[in-house]
DNA sequence: GTAGTTTTGTATCGATCATTACAAAACAAT
DNA sequence: ATTGTTTTGTAATGATCGATACAAAACTAC
């Protein structure tokens, strides 16, 4: 009935959200996608929309499958603070791991956009609520359970280890003393 | 001897400084830039070198000022943990106080840069271990004075300072629910 | 007032930006 | 083989990018 795609659209996709990633949203020119994403000019624009709607796209992908990650990791039948722990350790070594150093993509868009775009404030703040109330569930898991006290705060350790876990990517990104930060995750853990 | 200049540089580097902060360097334009600096192209060149020279001098600024502020505040004669928890609520109320919500220069210019220029990826690292200078002098202060326990690792609590920094600088800009916050400083303070 | 010096304003440079017109190409259905 | 449909490749759109050439303007020194 027509002529077939070259591409993929998923896969076309994840190679944006590494562009993206890489250089960010202005740092990022529709020449730099069509280069990585063995694609034309025209068919991005057909297939993804213009290059606010595909990067909107990649962050959802992105924030999608850190969530996704998370969940899994969360509902393991493990201790609760050795599941924290698991997620803290994680985060760490990937991000040192990342020969280009590229951090947490959302993250990098919160700090680049959120201030200036109102639908990318939208997704970061949805994001925060969705990473927050897991968190939490995980902490009240670990309450019941007897491992962390029941007069503890739940939301107070949830936006506690949220905060670490992004100032962890963040300082991952310049920082590679795996040391020293392997021995602050057991201070973060200590604060549990 | 010559025609005098309509403007003050370290003014004009102040407002580059604002500017680069609220929109990034990939963000911000030279247009962007001579408009609120009230100066023209030729001058800018003239005084401050190109866009990349111009952006390294604002963040070095802002890093001098972020230092100084340090200091003076582990400078004051008051316990340790009082002037732990003066910094981490200086920082927050301040990123929250801002109506540009543009959160931390330097954060924002790490997750924008620091992988793809060397230069700016130094003055991170450079920012990063005098930061770390700081607080681990301050953590030594209150060893001695025996507010914190002297058996504790010293980098470890800086490192982990740091993180909160950072991951607290990262969350004001899109949470905006001060008690969760306030609270999560109190967990930050219970693990020092 | 004239000469010398530096900044200013204007106007523009080539390059690149995001986006799209247009037609050739590649398939399925008939 | 022809028609219809969609994607592809090429090429170009106007706008804006970072950076400058050039000359008028504004000052001091003499």
């Amino acid at each position: 009935m027509a002529r077939p795609k070259k591409f993929d659209d998923a896969a076309g996709l994840q190679k944006a959200l590494n562009v993206f990633w890489k250089k960010g949203y202005a740092g990022t020119s529709i020449s730099d996608l069509t280069a990585n994403m063995d694609i034309n000019a025209p068919s991005l624009y057909a297939t993804y929309g213009d290059k606010h709607k595909l990067f909107v796209s990649a962050l959802q992908a992105y924030m999608q499958s850190q969530h996704a990650w998370m969940r899994e990791s969360v509902a393991e039948n493990k201790p609760v603070k050795e599941i924290i722990r698991f997620l803290l350790e994680s985060l760490l070594d990937d991000t040192l791991a990342d020969p280009e150093r590229r951090g947490c993509f959302m993250v990098n868009t919160v700090t680049e956009m959120a201030n200036q775009d109102e639908q990318v404030f939208a997704i970061a703040s949805n994001n925060e609520n969705q990473v927050h109330s897991i968190l939490a569930e995980l902490i009240r898991k670990g309450q019941s359970s007897g491992e962390i006290s029941a007069d503890k705060d739940v939301d107070a350790l949830a936006s506690f280890l949220f905060i670490n876990f992004m100032g962890i990517r963040v300082i991952a990104a310049t920082n590679s003393d795996k040391k020293h930060l392997n021995k602050a995750l057991d201070v973060i853990l200590s604060a549990v």
